[in-house]
DNA sequence: TTCGTTTTTTGCCATTTGGCAAATGTTGTC
DNA sequence: GACAACATTTGCCAAATGGCAAAAAACGAA
């Protein structure tokens, strides 16, 4: 788990015990390609930290189309905040898109650590902001682009995730259709 | 100031003596439509609350086309998060896109309350959570949507400011040219 | 009102992307 | 290896959007 301690101590100071506190409440879970770690509809109830594998978050759109929102991989959270936050049912799944090794925590061992760990709301918040900010800027000069150029940033971005997804995530998430992406790569090789 | 005190009510008590304090650190500013409130290159230094009027957040991409990100209008709060959290300079500029009140927290103000008030901090991070929840959940749809869905949504989410900002900005936040929006239009009416 | 400035609309055509279905390629299992 | 299941590529054509420049409309100042 020093994945996960080495992430949560670039936010903050944690002494050995906090640490070690920490780990005890970490539940390490395997999901399968293909797993859901929340479903839409359901209350999440859980965060996670993903050590190994990738993520993604997707919803159904009101035509019934699948859309992935985005794919989050190695050394980070993932949570469905609205629903965490507010204990209301979640509109989006969050899947594994490859075999995944990932740390758990539920409400309750986090609000035991925010008891405990005089500095854990303000890493959390920390991270919380962190981490929306960069979907915003993630996806906010997506819009400007065209379908090229858009699948040319994500692979500056995260070359080492593109070629761990299938072609159909990835159009999904750039929000072209998967002849279109097929497309896109036939001009580049 | 009715406004501002009733906002973060919304997101926790404060007590007569809190709101007066807030109150007293808020400075009114009117800024004229064209007006900066932060520019890239600098560092954002100020919070500030739309009490009426629309701001928009910009900036120009590596083809020097120049991108609305976001419009901002009455009751939230708008800062450069990046910028202000961290004391880099900003990649953006914050503009009035009409005439504007707004009233600015400076960062030494903020400190004061944090010190002062004991629900300060999280009130804060509550809101910066909750708007860049907004923002994602606002932009990330648009991927998956045509320019006329992605008109029709903005429309239906923001009646009450898709009539005060010219079509040129609203084209730029949709991601399309303003010819394209313009047609866009023709077909609805 | 009138003139000059700015914003929006329009025409024309090129380019991009979508839709659909068939063909091809890939992977894992027996 | 052979097969089934799944993923990717391709062809064909339609629809959406862009680029550019001119026309029309709206706005603001004198």
């Amino acid at each position: 788990m020093e994945n996960l301690i080495n992430y949560l101590l670039q936010f903050g100071q944690l002494d050995r015990q906090q640490t070690e506190l920490i780990k005890s409440k970490a539940t390490p879970v395997v999901l399968k390609k293909g797993d859901y770690f929340s479903e839409a509809g359901k209350i999440a109830r859980q965060v996670a930290f993903v050590n190994s594998g990738i993520l993604r978050v997707c919803y159904y759109n009101n035509k019934g189309v699948e859309i992935t929102r985005y794919f989050i991989d190695e050394n980070n959270f993932a949570v469905d905040l609205n629903s965490f936050t507010y204990q209301i049912p979640s509109s989006e799944y969050v899947q594994a898109v490859t075999d995944c090794q990932i740390f758990v925590f539920s409400a309750e061992e986090l609000k035991d650590l925010s008891n405990t760990i005089s500095a854990w709301n303000d890493i959390i918040s920390q991270i919380t902001a962190r981490s929306l900010i960069e979907k915003v800027n993630r996806i906010s000069p997506m819009l400007a682009e065209n379908a090229k150029d858009r699948y040319l940033s994500f692979l500056e971005r995260f070359p080492q995730v593109a070629n761990r997804i299938p072609l159909s995530l990835l159009a999904s998430y750039l929000g072209i259709t998967q002849s279109s992406l097929s497309r896109i790569r036939k001009t580049i090789r």
